[in-house]
DNA sequence: TTGAAAGCGATACCAA
DNA sequence: TTGGTATCGCTTTCAA
């Protein structure tokens, strides 16, 4: 003997205070680990990051000091070593918005549990998206999807000169920051226009979202008018509408569109829950859909299908855009090039008894 | 001169490789800063933190520096150096589930710009919620926010052991983990079976999500057989259902509901949509609402509210909910003691013509 | 297969 | 009001 026992405490500490905040829980660290385990802490270190390269009865003795003290790795101090975190960071216009929801539970998937997803709202707002991804950028994600495809020149320069991967996922720009994986709005607006001029429809009403840095409205809007030019249609500005979001804004929507002169025949709504809730209107009004109006909508989902009549619409591959916005960060992640910087996933029109 | 400029540069690496990776981009540190603003690198770290204590001549010049550099704080270092960050963890059951989201945002604005939402879903199952809850511990996160209040033991384990604040939110359970702010889900379902009651219904079935991992199904199922037996009526067991999640949910269990004999005069589905696709599934049926079948259901929303006849329902303050678990959190992580642990923000019936 | 030493980029504490 | 210095807990690099 001799030597004073040095099998636990060793905490040096000669520093006072701090010794025992309110709880005093601290947590057992890496070191406390090897001590128990009788390796050095580098031997842990790897039997966490690369348990092929440990002997087995070595592994083996550190699991089990790992289950004694109850260690949970600290991964701010392992991403400020290694120069890399495993936190994606999402922007989304609105968390309260089930759209975008299924998108994010497309990334969440993906990313499994190796990432950690870090979530913000922009409130359809480009200086939010700023404020988020600066946020995001102070935190040193590994990478970043961003729903929005219209930002303030920061948000580019800010993602850019960070080095990291960058998807959006909200319309299928031609010059993203970094990638892209989506669908065309102005497409998917045009077909559904040219969808319903093949039913025979001639006045065809239009209604979003307001545009104000909406990118996504203001490219279906543009399609809608880019089909009408195509086939010969004239353009009526008084049926071409931006609507407040919810079934309400729909609803109104629809009034005032059956007051102009001359009749509307169709209207298509597309965002939010705005067809539903113009469909719903028409149902009070005994208004016959389709007869005396025909509806058509976007973001096709359950309710759409369930409603009587049940709605044409749109319908958007949102949980595989997440699904492959993530496995193109992971990629990229893992030091690969981007096999494409632009995925296009398209779109469907599922066509029912509202038009 | 002699000496060699050592204005730039001067990142001692006398270590080779790392110096020019895939990207380089190193984004600028605090000592970049410093060096620019002529300070000392605790002087920049002050101007960030502590500004009303550095003088404002110094200030402005660090201020310079940083937008010369570009420089982003690196939280990660920030987190190690001070052992607290800036992350909350919050784990819904789902992330698909819009009736989440409010609480989500609720959490999200409380929040605001200085701390930072990492989500995860636990897919309504246990395990999930522990997982997350182990990888938000992992990047120790300053606190935690949970919907399900039924968890693993050692879910509640690490979070008791780690010492953070944690609120719980889906229900109101008698001995949180540490706080909870919710309302009584099985007061609500005993008032909702009482109201029925009141307007005379007497064979009142009932319709909720599976029980298994939710906490919430199974109070709401005990306060309506809590209300059936203090108004002296009896259970049966066939018009007692748990359903699949979804409109879909809800239309099948109204069809299975219908066929029971003797037949059923009012149905409470609560959970998910289930009402509103009973509602639709009624109106397709032309079973007359309330007259054939009194519908009622809960989880308010625009929804329920439009469709015809208007839904009875419970509205729950989802919203309020996350605020409240946010300035909980908030006013622990300050280093207050809770003014509460236990929170109830009620839930309220709206009355309308499907009853 | 294992270990020693040098950081990673900030903050805390104390001294000036 | 400002600066020096010792960490924070882990990973990287290199040597054994």
């Amino acid at each position: 003997m001799g030597k004073i026992d040095n099998s636990r405490r060793a905490r040096k500490k000669p520093t006072a205070a701090k010794a025992a905040g309110p709880a005093a829980a601290r947590g057992a660290r890496m070191t406390d680990v090897a001590r128990l385990a009788e390796v050095s802490i580098m031997t842990v270190s790897r039997a966490l990051r690369h348990p092929a390269v440990v002997d087995p009865e070595t592994l083996k003795r550190i699991h089990g000091a790992i289950n004694a003290t109850g260690y949970l790795p600290n991964r701010i101090a392992g991403s400020l070593a290694s120069q890399r975190s495993n936190i994606v960071g999402l922007v989304v216009p609105s968390l309260r918005n089930s759209l975008f929801a299924e998108t994010v539970k497309g990334v969440a998937d993906t990313l499994g549990a190796d990432f950690d997803l870090m979530i913000a709202d922009s409130g359809y707002v480009l200086d939010g998206e700023e404020t988020a991804v600066a946020a995001f950028l102070s935190q040193r994600v590994c990478g970043i999807v961003l729903h929005n495809t219209k930002h303030t020149p920061r948000t580019r320069r800010l993602i850019q000169s960070a080095g990291i991967p960058c998807v959006e996922t909200g319309n299928l720009v031609r010059r993203p920051i970094d990638m892209v994986a989506s669908f065309s709005n102005r497409k998917a607006a045009f077909e559904m226009t040219a969808f319903l001029v093949g039913k025979g429809y001639r006045r065809i009403a239009f209604v979003s979202l307001p545009l104000r840095d909406n990118d996504r409205a203001r490219e279906r809007q543009s399609g809608y008018l880019q089909a009408l030019k195509q086939f010969g249609l004239p353009v009526d500005r008084r049926i071409v509408l931006e609507s407040t979001p919810g079934l309400r804004g729909g609803a109104h929507a629809l009034i005032e569109l059956m007051k102009v002169r001359p009749k509307i025949e169709a209207v298509f709504l597309t965002g939010d829950v705005l067809a539903t809730g113009a469909l719903l209107e028409a149902n009070r009004n005994g208004w016959l859909v389709p007869d005396t109006i025909a509806i058509a909508g976007s973001d096709d989902n359950e309710l759409q299908e369930c409603v009587s009549p049940a709605l044409t619409s749109l319908r958007f591959p949102r949980y595989d855009i997440g699904c492959t916005a993530a496995s193109m960060l992971l990629n990229r992640i893992s030091g690969n090039l981007p096999a494409a910087h632009i995925v296009d996933l398209g779109f469907q029109i599922i066509p029912r008894q509202s038009t």
